[in-house]
DNA sequence: GTTGACTTTCCCGTAAGGGGAGACCCCACC
DNA sequence: GGTGGGGTCTCCCCTTACGGGAAAGTCAAC
């Protein structure tokens, strides 16, 4: 019942690493029933058994440790339901994802990089008033992420009576990507009929009048990669150049498009053209 | 078309980060199309878009980087849909493994633990003859190189006319788990009616008599977990000792057992019985 | 010429451990 | 009561694919 075993065995028993098993130690996921304080030995009992095979089952699916540590603390039934649906929902994402991007890159790579071809015009868009939120979002929930931000400025913009003049506009001001939450940061805007105010994170602020080199690239976001390269070299084989971040305008979304293949979206490159 | 462009700015055109590019770079995946050796500044060309492009995309499904390498040099189609191809079918193993895992989860916590009840026996084994092949296998694909140690066992004691004279066995004498390619070392074996006189990496050994702890875990080999507890545990009560690594014996496989839920596998610790 | 933005290399940190060194510790055997 | 061999301890470095930040060098515009 309550015999104490050293960790090789319980690393048999349980089928995790000895090195492992330290590990859970040390993050507080999987304590010794009882550490020797002369020797420092660990000592576990089968009753921990149990709680070995839900970390690794857990861990099998990819969960962090301080997820799993959660699941673990978490005596009520709920939270754990919760827990795994959660990582159930973001695995499925991902499949789904996985399925899009390995279709997308069978095309890219037969279609030698030119899977569209793009318009890029010059236009110059008047000042205008903003109302804008910065988010910092990682690269694995950029969607929802943006989702709930443009939901944000539209409520505030509701509510100041400001009016909308368009449709949402998204700088990235830092790069998002890297799988292990590479974080970034984002800038989302409306723009509006009148000066917004600012309310709460939502602030109010003014874009002057520029010149913009676009495109509109019509198709799933994932999709919108060789848009941006249409438009930078086109700015460069004309002679001008580029003086910002890009931005993003997404004429359409899911409100509107049938599918993601309608979506719109249109990639403005702030530029000066040389007298 | 040969405008060189700073790393900065193709930074933006690929919305890849400039260490990511560095990091690309170095790998040899993407070197940039000149390097000023004043400098050391890095220029890339729009042509390079493209190639980034796959990249991002290829890391979007967590293809390793070596892995990218192979699929950008690879100038041949064949090659690139091959890459393609295993990726996808690990991807998609992954959600089945997963889905099952879930379930197996959620049985495990409600059930606390005991989802079956074990009954273990001991049991004298007479001595034996084995063929024995000795494998380094890592955590994601231990199934299909279990399956193809087993095989390649099979083809020798076939070829020997050594003859079986039992099910397939298995040792884990390194633990085999972690997601980064934990590695570990396996011994698969076939038991044979006479010496195996060894042949290639197949060698004969002899496996003295000896007394085990045993029971019989039904069911998908993922949930074999708490066999193992319940052997080392009665072991434990009833005064014994545990003196090596656990076997596992297949008793039936894919192709006797008409799904995972019918598989039988015998979990065996030696033990000494004291006097 | 100077400023400010851009880029370089270098070093450290991440998650979840693996590999190995050097030092203890435990226990069975004599 | 030794002693040998295997188990275990801590500590440090290594992995992947980068991110953060420092200190220094570079570029281009004014």
């Amino acid at each position: 019942m309550d015999t104490l075993i050293p960790i090789g065995r319980f690393s048999r028993v349980t089928r995790l690493s000895v090195k492992a098993l330290r590990n859970y130690a040390d993050a507080g996921l999987l304590e010794p029933a009882w550490v020797d304080p002369a020797s420092g030995y660990r000592y576990y009992t089968y009753a921990q058994a149990t709680s070995a095979e839900v970390i690794r089952v857990l861990r099998s699916l990819e969960m962090p440790l301080d997820e799993i540590a959660e699941v673990l603390a978490a005596a009520d039934d709920d939270v754990v339901a919760k827990v795994m649906d959660r990582h159930r929902a973001r695995l499925e994402d991902r499949l789904e994802h996985e399925t899009r991007m390995l279709a997308y890159l069978r095309r890219l790579i037969e279609e030698e990089g030119r899977p569209m071809t793009y318009d890029v015009t010059v236009k110059e868009l008047p000042a205008t008033h903003l109302a804008v939120l910065r988010r910092r979002v990682t690269a694995d929930d950029v969607g929802p992420a943006v989702a709930e931000g443009f939901a944000t400025i539209a409520a505030a913009v509701g509510r100041s009576g400001a009016g909308f003049a368009g449709p949402p506009t998204l700088v990235m001001t830092e790069m998002v990507d890297a799988d292990g939450g590479g974080e970034g940061e984002v800038e989302l805007a409306f723009p509006t009929a009148t000066p917004f105010p600012g309310i709460g994170e939502v602030a109010g602020e003014e874009r002057p009048a520029e010149l913009v080199a676009s495109t509109v690239h019509r198709g799933p976001y994932e999709e919108v990669g060789p848009a941006y390269a249409a438009v930078e070299q086109w700015v460069a084989e004309h002679g001008h150049s580029a003086t910002g971040a890009p931005r993003e305008v997404y004429l359409n979304g899911p409100q509107e498009a049938p599918s993601p293949a309608d979506y719109l979206t249109e990639i403005q490159f702030p530029i000066v053209v040389p007298d």
